[in-house]
DNA sequence: TTATACCCCAGTTCTACAGTGGGATTTTGG
DNA sequence: CCAAAATCCCACTGTAGAACTGGGGTATAA
């Protein structure tokens, strides 16, 4: 990333951070060409979302030892979902990336006053709360999403 | 905050930074006060809820600049809510601190590809779910459960 | 006037994020 | 069999923020 863009992200992150977004981006890339059944290159998908390529290289290491994608190592290997787009939701990919499915992390540290406890329950009702609508998306949801939204941009066009 | 519990602190931070968490409850403390329209010392709230009385000073300030709460100088001075508890939510205070609200930072840096668009989309609605959830409850909610909660606590001595 | 308590600023350590780099390993294709 | 292409793995850097810690200044009640 450049300085400009880097500091508009550092704005931008609140609860997802730049790691989240490229790798949704990246699944994105990979869910719509999932039909063909060929694998994607990092170099590709890098050069489609302006990503470095050495950083999002990690990223996909870490999606495929989630279990969200196959590699095919070697000339004319590259990278395919694990699963049909529909299959994956994007909790699934925000958790990993994020690593927060390592245990059960939302129950730990048994509070030690009355009001540390009373505020934890409303952080658990915000955190599912989020959970819930990274939740409810698939791959597919985004992909016809962006399909509805790059037809508008041809309509204007012309 | 000793070795073993800022372990279990880096587990639980996914979402919610110590710095909240620590403000929510000076706030409850603050609010359980509140009738008696008398300040109450930095010192007297770390004590009691196991906060660093130095770090809490800092966040006492920020809320205090961001108009959360009044505070009076000099001996017998301290910290009293700025508004009655129910006229403050908890949105508020985590915004405050986290520093969310300087400018509307959730429109920034028009995305440059049709996916980042849409993956925006989703963040910004999983951000909102978690932010309304936030919204919903005031200080007194709080008051009002940690006040249930010691109830039960009571009975459960007898 | 003195003790009390907020006020402001500065420094420290630790962590995660974002990015970069080198080299090993596997596979295709000539 | 060899070379190019691609993933794989490890390690490093720089930066920002979190979580403190400390020193001295200033207002106020008794």
């Amino acid at each position: 990333m450049d300085v400009l863009s880097y500091v508009l992200q550092l704005l931008l992150t609140v609860e997802l951070s730049c790691k989240s977004e490229y790798a949704l981006l990246a699944l994105v890339e990979l869910a719509v060409k999932h039909d063909a059944g060929e694998p994607l290159q990092i170099r590709e998908i890098a050069a489609n979302q302006n990503i470095p390529d050495r950083y999002l290289e990690q990223l996909l290491a870490t999606l495929r030892r989630g279990g969200l994608l196959r590699s095919q190592r070697g000339a004319k290997g590259g990278y395919l979902l694990a699963r049909d787009p529909w299959k994956i939701t994007l909790l699934e990919i925000v958790s990993c990336i994020e690593g927060w499915d390592s245990g059960s992390m939302t129950e730990n540290s048994t509070p030690k006053t009355v009001e540390t406890a009373v505020v934890r329950e409303v952080w658990q009702e915000a955190r599912q709360a989020s959970e819930s609508v990274w939740q409810k998306y698939t791959l597919q949801d985004l992909c016809e999403r962006r399909n509805a939204k790059r037809q508008l941009d041809i309509m204007y066009y012309i």
